[in-house]
This record gives structure tokens, sequence and C-alpha cells, in this order.
DNA sequence: CTGTTAGCGCTTTCAT
DNA sequence: ATGAAAGCGCTAACAG
């Protein structure tokens, strides 16, 4: 004989365990069951009936349907991070910053990568869309595409108008944002190492259309204006942000002007492969030969051959932050995240010639 | 029969775009505004129709309801995945390769971090249960409290009673996994340090509650058994799972016995500790002095100082299969994942004495 | 091929 | 304080 969940009534085929179910059980009505099992706060039941539905779910086993939820309350408790990358330790830590304010916040996070394709992007923030996230983080660089810049604001102003909030981590001009001071950060880098004696440095970037290599490389080349020093095009090579393409750049690079000595890559993941390539491939030593600097700080930046000195960003903190503006747990006029240098093993006086 | 909803555009902005309004605005009937936008595949609705409902829902910038969908057809597109730490580099491979299959099977991935707290696990399975999320993916490594397993078996038991899927990466007897073979890749680390000649050898370990700890340490053991030698709980050190605990840990355990010439570092991130303690804090030679091998080949492995040998897992594929798995667009039987060593420049002969 | 019509499980007035 | 009932937006029989 079949051995069905519990007895039933008509037709009704048992199984998931509903609040209907454990109001019956409870003898309570579907209201009050529901007000106590998911009233936020206001406890408006009597002991009794909280006593008894509380034992009926635990005895049946209740678990919430949040979908369902979802639909009758019309909001859920899910948070999109849009990020090119999880592994990537940039986005990485991002995410870890934004997990660790969503548990405060009894949120979910829903992560989604794009792999770097724009296209993705806003296919990304329509199904976020779909499932009526209650916020959206973009925690990925902008891009300066016009087209797909536009595209992407239209289906974020669908999501507001939806009811949802936004927020992006460094400015992108689409919605309130975690600022993220790039050409700070950079022009920091590059007076550093003009400090130490560098006349003639290379800059090894990331893709040319990110808006975030476009700050960070205008704010390496005014600090040299500035200083009297200058960063012509030719000491700039674009690549991939990855250690292939840090790789790659640098060797470019220093084939192309081989008289730099320092290079300032424009994010950590590159600057490794930039260590590579000026010692490993090029055999120059570093800090000896040449100086690199890298950009972000991420936790493998210490114990890098030789450790790196970098542009520190507080990116779990920006995580954090990000998903406190979308919940306003905290005044959106908070004082920017600062950015600051870290001086390691990887820069050194310029050598003298 | 009044619509009391659509009372035309007096005052509020019209609500949500509905696939009721759609349908209206196509004028056809709701169940064929579904068939169009939602129906899978089986085109079962003539192309005049379809045409108008598509552009209808174009014109009227239609985003559908996942929560409705949800409780209509009582399933989702989103997989859980629980992991320790997204910021851990190990999880965030595991993580990437699950989001690219993903991708390809258009579901959504809900990432949880539990920060290395088991009950948050289990507080999270149930609420990915109550998501009625389609799959659940536990990445982190189990426990040997029996008490915590078992009410995580639980949750998850009821997981499967919902109709949803499990799998784990690295087996821990909760459900189907992709196997990881860390006592084989460890048994090889030992031995490779064997064959190099070393005799005495110490073992930086993770937390020793952690089956995947257990599983790595007994590999280890057993090969080193097995080739005459042995490895006595004095040479092991258990600390967290970071670069500050495999730091700590060394120290320790060259405190302790100083004569080890080689050390076997159950993880990457930890060895990258191993690294500095024994070369800046104590200044000892590696290779030169001491031999150290990780765990993991995560990507910057070989950006270590000197480069890192080290077992490889290929994580990437491990999430990959782990979604395969629980959408079962592969078959479970596949050939297992296959680990090998990387040797790499951080080991290197045992130095005489 | 297309429309009607029950629900899916829960929240939320509105009464009592 | 508690219950009855009307939806929330969509899917899936079940007719035509």
């Amino acid at each position: 004989m079949a051995n069905p969940r519990s007895t039933t009534r008509a037709g009704r085929s048992t199984g998931a365990v509903t609040l209907q179910r454990v109001a019956e059980h409870a003898g309570v009505s579907i209201a009050t069951a529901s007000r106590v099992l998911h009233g936020g706060g206001s406890r408006t039941v009597g002991e009794e009936l909280r006593r008894r539905v509380e034992s009926a779910a635990r005895e049946l086993g209740y678990v919430s349907n949040a979908p369902a939820q979802a639909l009758a309350r019309s909001a859920t408790s899910v948070v999109g991070l849009i990020v090119h990358d999880v592994a990537d330790p940039y986005f990485a830590a991002i995410a870890a910053g934004a997990m660790r304010a969503a548990r405060r916040q009894r949120l979910m996070i829903m992560i989604a990568a794009t792999f770097r394709d724009p296209e993705l992007e806003i296919e990304y923030v329509r199904s976020l869309r779909a499932q009526r996230a209650r916020a959206l983080l973009l925690a990925g660089s902008g891009t300066d595409d016009r087209s797909l810049t536009d595209r992407l604001a239209a289906e974020l102003a669908g999501f507001r108008e939806d009811g949802g909030r936004v927020a992006c981590i460094g400015e992108r001009g689409a919605g309130p944002a975690v600022p993220l001071d790039h050409a700070g950060g950079a022009a920091r880098a590059a007076t550093e190492l003009w400090r130490l004696g560098h006349r003639r440095i290379g800059v090894v970037a990331g893709p040319a259309e990110l808006l975030t290599v476009q700050q960070r490389l205008a704010g390496a080349r005014q600090a040299l204006a500035q200083l009297g020093g200058e960063l012509p095009d030719s000491r700039v090579v674009f690549a991939d942000f990855t250690r292939a393409g840090g790789r790659e750049a640098a060797l470019e690079l220093l084939a192309r002007e081989p008289g730099l000595t320092a290079v300032l890559a424009l994010n950590d993941v590159m600057a490794a492969g930039v260590l590579a390539a000026v010692q490993d491939d090029l055999g120059r030593a570093v800090p000896g030969d040449v100086s690199v600097v890298g950009f972000d700080d991420v936790p493998f930046a210490v114990d890098l051959r030789p450790a790196l000195t970098t542009v520190r960003l507080p990116l779990e903190e920006a995580g954090e932050r990000a998903v406190q503006l979308v919940v306003e747990e905290a005044p959106a006029d908070r004082p920017p995240l600062g950015v600051s240098l870290v001086v390691r093993d990887s820069t050194g006086p310029a050598p003298q010639r």
C-alpha cells in the first residue's frame, strides 16, 4: 500500500507542507498561521495560538515558499550582483563584502558573471528584473560604448520603475554609486614613481573601452603632466585585465620603449604578468632595473615576487557599502572610501644611467 | 465585468505590465500570450497571433514575473551554491565554473557564503529550500561533527523531497558528488618530496575537523608510511585555511621540529603563508633549506616566491560538473577529474647534512 | 490553434 | 485577537 504523507480528503494529493496544512494541524486559520510564521514583529496573535502554530510548523517541517510570498507581497529578499568574473580577486573581494552585508540584512545574493561580455550584462539585469530582485549591484566597470550604455540604462530604468534599487561600485553614471577614486589612486602611484626619480614610465592598461581604465589612465597622465613629465601614447599598451594580458603588454611595451625604468600596471592581476615578463622573460631585475606598481591591492599582491607596491582599494568595504546603499542601512553621503598607496618591494629608485 | 485594476490611466502610472495586459493589448487570451512568451519550444500558436503578442510585449516592455512562474509551475531556474568564502580562490574557481555551466543552462546562481560557520550552512540550505531552488551545490568541505552533519542531512533530505537536486564538490556523504581525489593528490605530493630525498617532512594543515583536511592528511600519511617513512603527529600542525594560518602554523612547526627539510601545506593560500614564514620570518631558503609544496594550484600559485610546486585540482571544471550533475546534462558516471602534481620552483633535493 | 478556468501558496484588507 | 476571502501573475489542463 502506498504511503502518502497524510490522509487526503478529496483528490487533493499531499506532499508539500503548506501554510494551509500547518494551519489545519494547529486548528487555526491560515491567516493566523501566516501572522505567526511570517508576521514581521507586530505580534498580534495570542500566546496560545502562537504556540500551537509554531509547534505545528515544527512537527510538519514547514518551509515557507519564497516565490509565493514574493508574489503575494510583490517583494523579494534577493539582491542581484553583476560582476565580470567571480574568479578575479577584484570581484571576489567585492562579492565577499556584499555577502557579509547581505547576511546582516537577511538577504540572499544572486551573482551573475558576464565574463566581460556587455551584452550579457544587459541580459542579466533583465533576468534579475524578472526575478523581481529587490536591488541590483553593478560591480563591473562601465564602457564608453554609447549604444550599450543606453540599452543598459533603459533596462535599469525599467528595474527601478518596478521598485528595484540600483547601486554601482565605482561611478558609471547608472545610478547611485560607491565611489572609487581610480584617478586619484593612479595619480598617487605615478607621483611615487616620479618621486623615486623615474622619468620614463610606461603603463600596462586593461581594455581601452572600460571607464575604469580610462579613469586610472587619466589620473596617471594628469599627475605626470603636473609634475612636468609626460605619458605619450607610445608608453601605454592596452590588453586584457588578466595575467596573460599583463605579460604580453609588458613585453610589447618594453620592446617598444626599452628605456623605461618603471611600469604602472592598471591592476594587480596584470601586474603579476608584468613581473613575470620583466623578470622571467626579459631577465631584468625588479626593482633594480625597472620598478613595477600595481592597482587594487588584492590579497596575493603581498606574495608576489617581489612583494608588489600597489594602490589599495577597499574592495570588501565597497561591496558592503553597495548593499547598505540599496537597503538604506546607512546615509548616502558617507565620506568616500579612501585609496592609498601601499609601498612594498617592487619599487625603488630609478637606476642611474 | 469591470476590471477594477485597469480603470484607465488615472493617477498611478499603470502598475506593472503583466501577461494579462500584454494579452489585452494584443487582443488574445492570456493563455495564448503565455504560450508565445514562455511556451517551451512547442510552437502551438499561429503566426499572426504570435507576432501580435510579441510586438505587444515589446511595446509594453513586458518582463515576466519569475516568482509567479515559479509558483504556478512549482519550479524555478535558480541553483544555490554554498561556499565557505567567495574571496578564497578555491571557491572562486568553483563558482566561476558553476556560473559558466549555469549560463549554458540559462540558470541563475545564488551564492551563499558561510564564512566557515557550519550553522550558517544549514541555515542557508533552508533559505535555498524556501526559495525553491532547483538544485543545491555544496562546495565546502564537510565536518566530522556528527550532530552538525545529521542536521544538515535532514535539511538536505527535505530539500530533495521537495524535488530539489543536490550535488557536492568533493565527497561528503551528502548526496552525489563530483569526486576530488584529495588523498591521492596528497600522496603524490608526499611521494615527490620523498623522491627528492626528504625524510623529515612536516604538514601545515587546515582545520582538523574538516573532512577535506583529514583526507589530504591521510593521503600524505599513508604514502609516507608505504615508502617506509612516517608522519608523526608532532609534524602536523592545524590552523585556519588562510595565509595567516599558514604562517603561524609554519612557525610553530619549525620551532617544534627544526630539522624538517620540507613542508606540505594543505592548500595554496596556506602555502603562501608558509613561504612567508620560512623565508621572511626565519630567513631560510626555499627550496635550498626547505622545500614547500601546496595544494589546489590556484591561479596565483605560479606567481609566488618561488613559484609554488603544488597539487593541481581542476576546480573550475569541478564547478561545471556539479551543475551538470544536477541538471543531468551529462552522465553521472564520467571518469573522475584527475589530480596532478605541478612541479615548479619551491621544491628541490633535500639538503645534505 | 485558441480560450476558459482552476489553482499555485501566501499576504492582506475587512469584518467580526 | 482571529478568520474569511480577494487577489498577486502565471501555468496547465480541459474544452471548443
